[in-house]
RNA sequence: GCCGCUGUGGUGGAAUUGGUAGACACGCACGACUCAAAAUCGUGUGGGGCAACCCAUGUCGGUUCGACUCCGACCAGCGGUACCA
């Protein structure tokens, strides 16, 4: 055995003072070679340091980065400090150290810790966004969306603490409650800047080019459902009522996305801030309206939402006029309407919408059923039969329920194979009950039965009526009764022929009718309150009735308009940006209020406006920043008239410099402009970006708006795709030992540092690779580590002798002897190509071991007599196997695979090698395992030579004494073959 | 509630996409080396049974010669979201 162990901190040190005192990984635009852009989200280098989180994605980003350089690609992967932001600003606050300290130093920190796992970054192009000369660019890009209209003040509600006298970031509010102080935190209205990322030119842009991104679907569903489009209608009510107004000449709007229940409002709710603005314009409301519009507008979002749902409302007095069937409905002002969202106002269909419902029971409203469910029969033989009409009819379905045993009656249809209730069409004259009444009879024979709920549930169901060979649409309305006694006719013989009469608990329902909408009917059953939100056909509903949802509401739509009444609309939940946060850490905005000019922007030419020194950190207690406190960079002159002006004071969110850091990369230390057009478009799109799902919507979503704009006003070349990101994959949450997220409080948080000291850089990497799929959360385990340890720890054993060997001149060659390296050779490439990491290092494990224990490239050295032995008679080894070994495993382990490469008698650089290629034919094994089934159960396995055709195989299986004795005689009804893999055989 | 994801040994996970479930690794047990320990190496390791065999991928059902994989219903956990009409 070789005694001598594995020095990792030597080797690692020794090699990346090599590394980044060189040029390997300076990406160069004049190269010829094709490029690709790999990034990794910049971290915020807080004052922790690197957890064992960092690593992940980055290592995932190195060893693509490592490998396709070795495929003959220039690689942009680049490295920078997402450094403005409120820990640095508060930790100034309780020390005094200025933010920019805490930044060098925490830089400092990260740089030497990440350099320390040997990451391959282009580090001639770090960036970091505190620095004058990047957030210069990040000004100029807030003055461009200015200049066109996207960047505009207003008053915006924003979370506010009352006992720090300052607004909160959402990432500062836990719970409803201030992160520092714990006092609940309020909503308050002050000046912000808003961004708008809802402009029309925009919004749609940013939903449907999702469709085009290689990212992972639930990023792109979170998106979507970020940006949240609804298509529906603006429909205009009239009012009257509204005392201190022109009655005739006042109307509301709503919006909805369910035109075709229009027929179902029963009244309209208005937002207590349309209420308000009601108020503001002369309306005369009675006390209890504007005590109760005062309340709800004191109360907080947060507030709202800690309260119970319990929905609140108060009746304005006001009647609107539907402008469906002309019926004048009463108008509610209640908290459950949102002010910000469509505009203000609903309809309210109590009778298919829960939230509607629930507010109507409260307030004893009406509640009104105007859209049916509908069934289609699309297969077995009552499926509806292609081109031919429908005959429609409505029809009755009673459910009768025997109250002493809580039974209810079915039927059970003799000739045809029917599970149903006592159904029947209407006779000439008849109203629903009576033909209920008759048919109960009829059928059963029962005389006594007396209705409990009116017939308000119908259900329509399509389907070929065998026995009338028709299409038939029947609108089953259902009818509640109860059985008041047991008196019966007799049944005839023939009735009992045609079908069975029985009684079934209410759990044996479930699974028991035939009909299409069978299950559908114990929701009417089982739920009295069941209410129809999805689409159906209308009732109820004039000339609409028996029309599609969909239909409906476009015919409907299509009149309202011509009534000048309503027209389609479509709303977003998303809302503008704010952009502006009353805290010192953060770009200036580049603005100056002029009492003469308003709004003015600061020159281009007069950029960066500087960040200035405070003397102290705490917010102002006004709302605004404590940039406010320094009068002498306050006070200024307005760049327009030149009279005596005031600089903006609020200062830039901490996406501000994250939402284009990507462009910068391509020319970081360009003065002229953010990025040479030519150089983006050497790089750009970035191929490849690597990061936490916690920034799915934000961060994501604003770059993607950024790089539009930028590309729109030209400074991105429009050559380039309208997106920025081609793929994006998420690294999963590394969680501490315990299961929990790691943090300091807990104290569960794994410093890499040690882990470094202990195990090693490549140790880390592979072990971190080695844990699961990429993008799964997953605990730590520092006790599984050894794994990978001893693995590397092995073959560098391994690879020395070689190497003393080969010193010795006892090395003998047997190049091309191994077949595994073919596979291994595939494993590796498909495996990083499909970033299942994870599986590479166990294919390197397999590999290194060797099949069955035997590796086909090297003797098997694990015991010192073998040693000795091969020491005596010389070694010999597949070296060409060996080298591709290396060079596959060291974008994995850089360090080793480099140490190993030279200690094979290299002089140059591991990572700078071809990456080696594989031949298809010896990948597949020579000789193939196949298993022979008998009814889906392996009885018995035999090893053929690779390509063994499908009739040998089988004679082969069927030849075998333990089938035999399986089959015992029986002939095989089928026998299946799947070629190389086994020998199927049905008896 | 809604949207999304995930359920496989004691643990992390693998399974060529419908074809031998548990690769690879951790842990554990036993053995070798050692005065001893660590390290290292070797053997074994889903459960039941002496065995032939049987059971087993969250649960129940279906499709199939064959299901971790496909379909239906449900359960549990994680993440996001919160009255968006």
């Amino acid at each position: 055995m070789v005694q001598e162990r594995y020095n990792h901190q030597a080797v690692e040190k020794k090699w990346q003072d090599i590394w980044y005192a060189g040029q390997d990984f300076v990406a160069s635009e004049q190269s010829a070679k094709p490029k690709a852009y790999i990034l990794d989200m910049f971290p915020y280098p807080s004052g922790d340091g690197l957890h064992v989180g960092h690593p992940e994605g980055y290592t995932a980003s190195d060893i693509f980065s490592r490998y396709l350089r070795m495929t003959g690609k220039t690689v942009l992967h680049p490295m920078g400090w997402d450094a403005f932001g409120l820990p640095a600003e508060n930790y100034a606050i309780k020390t005094g150290t200025h933010p920019s300290e805490t930044t060098k130093t925490n830089i400092a920190t990260f740089k030497r810790q990440i350099q320390s796992l040997g990451f391959s970054y282009d580090w001639s192009r770090e960036v970091n966004t505190t620095d004058p000369e990047y957030y210069k660019w990040t000004q100029w890009i807030f003055l461009k969306l200015f200049e066109h209209g996207l960047a505009y003040e207003a008053e915006a509600p924003i979370n506010w603490c009352p006992k720090d006298q300052t607004g909160l970031a959402n990432e500062e509010v836990v719970g409803g409650k201030c992160e520092r102080c714990g006092t609940p935190v309020e909503k308050k209205n002050i000046r912000q800047w808003l961004v708008k990322i809802t402009d029309p030119k925009y919004i749609e842009r940013l939903l449907n080019d999702l469709d085009t991104l290689d990212w992972p679907e639930s990023i792109k569903q979170s998106q979507r459902n970020w940006i949240g489009k609804s298509e529906g209608a603006h429909i205009t009510f009239a009012l009257r009522g509204i005392t201190g107004q022109d009655e005739d000449k006042h109307s509301v709007q709503v919006f909805t996305t369910r035109p075709d229940t229009i027929f179902g409002a029963t009244f309209l709710v208005i937002s207590p801030e349309l209420a308000k603005s009601w108020l503001s314009i002369g309306w005369k409301a009675s006390s209890q309206v504007t005590d109760y519009v005062a309340k709800a507008l004191a109360t907080s979002d947060i507030d709202r939402q800690n309260d119970s749902k319990e929905k609140t409302g108060v009746d304005t007095g006001i009647r609107a006029m539907n402008p469906a069937n002309g019926e004048a409905i009463p108008v509610w002002v209640a908290d459950y309407v949102l002010g910000g969202y469509g505009t203000g106002a609903i309809m309210a269909v109590p009778g298919h919408d829960e939230r509607d419902f629930a507010f109507a029971k409260k307030y004893e409203l009406p509640v009104r059923r105007v859209v049916e469910p509908k069934f289609v029969a699309t297969s077995g033989e009552s499926a509806v039969k292609e081109g031919q009409d429908f005959v429609k009819r409505n029809v009755i379905c009673a459910i009768i329920r025997n109250p002493k045993d809580g039974k209810y009656l079915c039927v059970e249809w003799k000739p045809v194979h029917m599970h149903g209730l006592i159904t029947g069409g209407l006779e000439e004259g008849e109203d629903m009950v009576q033909a209920a009444l008759r048919e109960i009879h009829e059928e059963t024979g029962y005389k006594n039965v007396r209705l409990v709920r009116n017939p308000e549930f119908a259900i329509h169901s399509l389907f070929y009526h065998r026995v009338k060979k028709v299409n038939r649409w029947g609108r089953f309305n259902y009818l509640f009764f109860e059985l008041e006694n047991e008196e019966q006719d007799l049944r005839t013989e023939e009735d009992k022929k045609l079908m069975d009469i029985v009684w079934k608990r209410e759990d044996e329902l479930t699974g028991f009718f035939s009909v299409i909408e069978g299950e559908f009917i114990l929701n009417f059953i089982k739920n009295p309150n069941y209410i129809h939100t999805a689409a159906g056909v209308l009732a109820n509903s004039g000339q609409y009735d028996w029309l599609d949802s969909a239909e409906a509401s476009k015919q409907i739509v299509a009149w309202l308009q011509k009534q000048g009444k309503g027209k389609s609309a479509v709303n977003y939940k998303l809302r503008d940006w704010v952009f502006s946060r009353q805290r010192y850490w953060g770009e200036p905005i580049p603005i100056v209020h002029c009492p003469k000019d308003g709004n003015v922007a600061v020159p281009e030419e007069d950029l960066p406006v500087m960040l200035p020194d405070v003397k102290k950190y705490e917010p102002t207690g006004t709302g605004e920043s404590p940039l406010a406190n320094i009068e002498e960079w306050v006070n200024t002159t307005c760049p327009k008239c030149g009279g005596p002006a005031k600089r903006e004071t609020n200062t830039m969110p901490q996406w501000a410099g994250s939402n284009w850091y990507f462009l910068r990369y391509c020319d970081p230390h360009n003065s002229k402009q953010l990025a040479d057009p030519e150089k983006l478009k050497v790089w750009l799109p970035v191929d490849t970006y690597i990061g936490g799902a916690e920034h799915a919507v934000l961060h994501l979503l604003y770059a993607r708006f950024i790089y539009k704009f930028l590309r729109d006003i030209g400074s991105v070349p429009n050559t380039l795709p309208d997106e920025p990101f081609t793929k994006l994959i998420n690294q999963g949450l590394i969680l501490a030992e315990d299961g929990q997220k790691m943090s300091k409080s807990r104290g569960n948080v794994v410093n890499p540092d040690l882990v470094v000291r202990e195990y090693g850089a490549d140790s880390l990497r592979m072990f971190e690779m080695f844990m699961g799929p990429l993008n799964d959360t997953k605990p730590w385990n520092t006790r599984g580590i050894v794994g990978v340890k001893r693995f590397l720890d092995r073959a560098w054993a391994v690879f020395m002798k070689i190497s003393s060997e080969n010193q010795n001149g006892k090395l003998s060659l047997a190049n091309g002897k191994s077949r595994s390296i073919h596979k291994l050779v595939k494993d590796i490439t498909n495996g990083i190509q499909a970033f299942e990491l994870n599986t590479c290092i166990s294919s390197f494990m397999k590999f290194f071991n060797g099949e069955e224990n035997q590796p086909d490239w090297r003797p098997k050295l694990n015991s010192s007599e073998e040693w000795e032995r091969v020491s005596e008679t010389g070694l010999a080894i597949d070296l060409e196997a060996a080298e591709k070994f290396i060079i596959l495993l060291s974008p994995f382990a850089p360090h080793l695979a480099q140490e190993l490469w030279g200690q094979l008698g290299h002089s140059d650089q591991v990572h700078s090698q071809q990456w080696p290629t594989f031949d298809a034919a010896k990948v597949i094994a020579e000789n193939v395992e196949v298993v022979v089934q008998i009814n889906g159960k392996v009885r018995d396995k035999f090893t053929v030579v690779a390509n063994t055709d499908d009739e040998a195989l089988k004679s082969k299986a069927l030849a075998s004494d333990k089938i035999q004795k399986w089959l015992d005689g029986k002939a095989p009804k089928k026998v299946i073959v799947v070629k190389g893999k086994l020998v199927s055989i049905v008896v």
